[in-house]
DNA sequence: GATACTAGTTTCCAAATGTATACCGATATA
DNA sequence: TATATCGGTATACATTTGGAAACTAGTATC
């Protein structure tokens, strides 16, 4: 078992963080992490996937204000990262099945730490003045 | 101590995922901490901050790209937020110095779980594939 | 023959977001 | 007097994002 690398906060590593270095470049999966869930409709697919399998239909019903073309395109993106799989029956008329992947629900945990500090953050500023 | 709520995954609390229910609105603080992190300069400005107190110029000439309206507007939202700082000396010319405050620092390990998940997702799918 | 169902695509448009550039007042330096 | 510094703001523009609506093919139903 190897020890998590620290990413910030890591004065020797560094200490005068300069502009194109590496600390920079160790920003990147972390942008990666929040490119996929970021946007006002991939949490909310996300989670009617993680309910079981569901057809294209079903989920614009399920979410509503979600247009067949924010739903396609947020589906497509999910299939690219391996998220979700997308599973055709040629039934008539045709039948489209979309489920989270076991690697999708890698995602878990770290929807329940952005919730913990989210949580956490709405008692703190929400709740008192904005908005 | 109290046992941390499952957002997701717990058919018992939302067996059928009702379309305006409790669920979405769950969603609600995964929502808050995803945004405050999101855009193209914040976490470079926050990894910056991490390094110790920094000036307006400072900051600007550490990160390539950053323009000062970008700057400016990130800089109010931490401190909207209560994430950053804002002190203002009286020399000639004025000197304001940005930094995190504690709650600031509370966002590391929320980061530290996003670059894990990321750097594996890198690994993955960007490692291999995409572009 | 008109309508509805499936899973999307296409087109047009409005709003949000981000960039580039110039500028501000006050002061110090060359 | 010209220039540079500070911490920003103002304006104009370009790009990105997202929404509304109509439309597609193939078949079944009214």
């Amino acid at each position: 078992m190897e020890t998590q690398e620290s990413i910030i906060h890591d004065k020797r590593k560094c200490p005068t963080h300069l502009s194109a270095g590496e600390c920079t470049k160790a920003l990147l999966p972390v942008q990666d992490a929040l490119d996929i869930l970021h946007g006002k409709w991939k949490l909310q697919i996300i989670l009617s996937l993680t309910f079981g399998k569901k057809r294209f239909k079903q989920i614009l019903r399920e979410i509503p204000g979600l247009t067949p073309k924010m739903l396609s395109k947020e589906l497509k993106e999910l299939e690219i990262n391996e998220l979700a799989l997308r599973n055709v029956f040629d039934t008539l008329p045709v039948t489209v099945e979309y489920e989270l992947t076991a690697y999708g629900k890698t995602l878990q945990p770290l929807i329940q730490e952005l919730h913990k500090w989210g949580a956490k953050h709405r008692k703190k500023i929400i709740g008192r003045s904005k908005k």
